[in-house]
DNA sequence: GTCTATACAATGATAGAC
DNA sequence: GTCTATCATTGTATAGAC
């Protein structure tokens, strides 16, 4: 191991210090209200050197959402090489976002909170590489699962709707306040949490096998 | 009619046109992002009226969510004195908030920015009285089709989460930026989506009247 | 209730030396 | 790559006249 290498891993560099920074403050105080002096700040460089590494505020979050979308391509790649049921995959891939999610909380309200926010002076975020894929890959499996026979066909929309709506809940719990907690958001979910509400959606939408309706196929 | 009466329907007054003109840039701006000159400047008016009749711009944001929850506690009420079966008293309630949120979308993007964004720095939001007593009362309803046979009871909590994810999801349709539509929202939902997906949802939680699970009672 | 005028801190960004 | 010094701009908020 040389000295270089050594060094990069207990004392990360500037850019890393940056970026680290950042995350923690658009977290805290979200991407407008952070200034550029306070992330040089908590980095500890000066102005300049953010400029410098990244062309701007905007190049800073840019940089943190290129690590999500990579990390978020990396889990949807595994899960399609996976197989099982339709119900079991759907499950799994739930589980392995989910998963993602729970590891890098900070970097997730940020993203949220860009999602959810206004659309001026935002900086400009890649939905299809986040939420527009991870549907797009539910809608394919629930396709799959309603040609196996293994779901009901009648309303495949509405069933993908509810697998995403059963997701989103539990994603929701990470914006949690923990001074202002309310109903069923009292804690934070788990993935045990997730693969209960998944199963209960997928519960309902699962061809009965005697009686019951039956379409297509 | 006097004179009064007319001015003020054909004239809103200043606070008024204050008020308007905040919801419209806190929408497209965000609250942090929209800055007092300008909202003085869209109502026509100079600064120190804005200071006059609101405390500051946080003032004005809290009359907002005064009317919000006004609105909000009404259609909670119409609905509790509603009768019928839990399933169709719940249908009845998502139907109910949700046309209030079809209704005043802009209000509705402005708090959701609030709840899901940054933590410092953001208005004080009062959240029990919005998602708290419709998360209480959707929880109360789900209980309530248990106790009555309607609905299986082995796991409440994910039914009541499955439910509120159903309604969460058309929901965020709303926040759909049209330049960047992806997946399952490629278009916003509307009242039709919303009884779909809430009916798939309870479709799985019915109690099954032959086979299946059948439990406490 | 509404105006003009202003105080004063903080912002994003850069020039130019080292 | 990193620094010091500085820029123009915008932010909230108020004093005091009408």
């Amino acid at each position: 191991m040389t000295e270089q290498d050594l060094k990069s891993l207990n004392q990360p560099g500037a850019p890393e210090r940056l970026l680290d920074a950042a995350v923690a403050l658009f977290t805290r105080k979200g991407y407008h209200a952070t200034s550029v002096r306070e992330i040089c700040e908590t980095a500890g460089v000066t102005k300049p050197v953010l400029y410098y590494h990244y062309r701007n505020k905007e190049g800073v979050f840019q940089a943190m959402m290129g690590l999500a979308v990579a990390a978020h391509r990396e889990v949807l790649a595994q899960v399609r090489a996976a197989d099982g049921s339709a119900a079991d995959r759907i499950l799994l891939l739930c589980e392995r976002v989910m998963a993602l999610v729970l590891e890098h909380p900070d970097i997730v309200r940020v993203i949220d909170s860009v999602y959810y926010g206004p659309r001026e002076g935002s900086p400009a975020l890649d939905f299809e590489s986040l939420y527009g894929e991870f549907d797009g890959f539910l809608s394919e499996l629930v396709q799959e699962g309603v040609r196996r026979g293994e779901f009901r066909g009648d309303d495949v929309e509405a069933t993908h709707l509810a697998l995403l709506g059963a997701f989103l809940i539990c994603k929701a719990s990470l914006h949690i306040n923990p001074a202002t907690a309310h109903g069923c958001h009292e804690r934070p979910m788990g993935l045990g949490d997730l693969r209960r509400v998944i199963g209960t959606v997928l519960d309902g939408v699962r061809a009965a096998r005697a009686g019951g309706k039956e379409e297509q196929r």
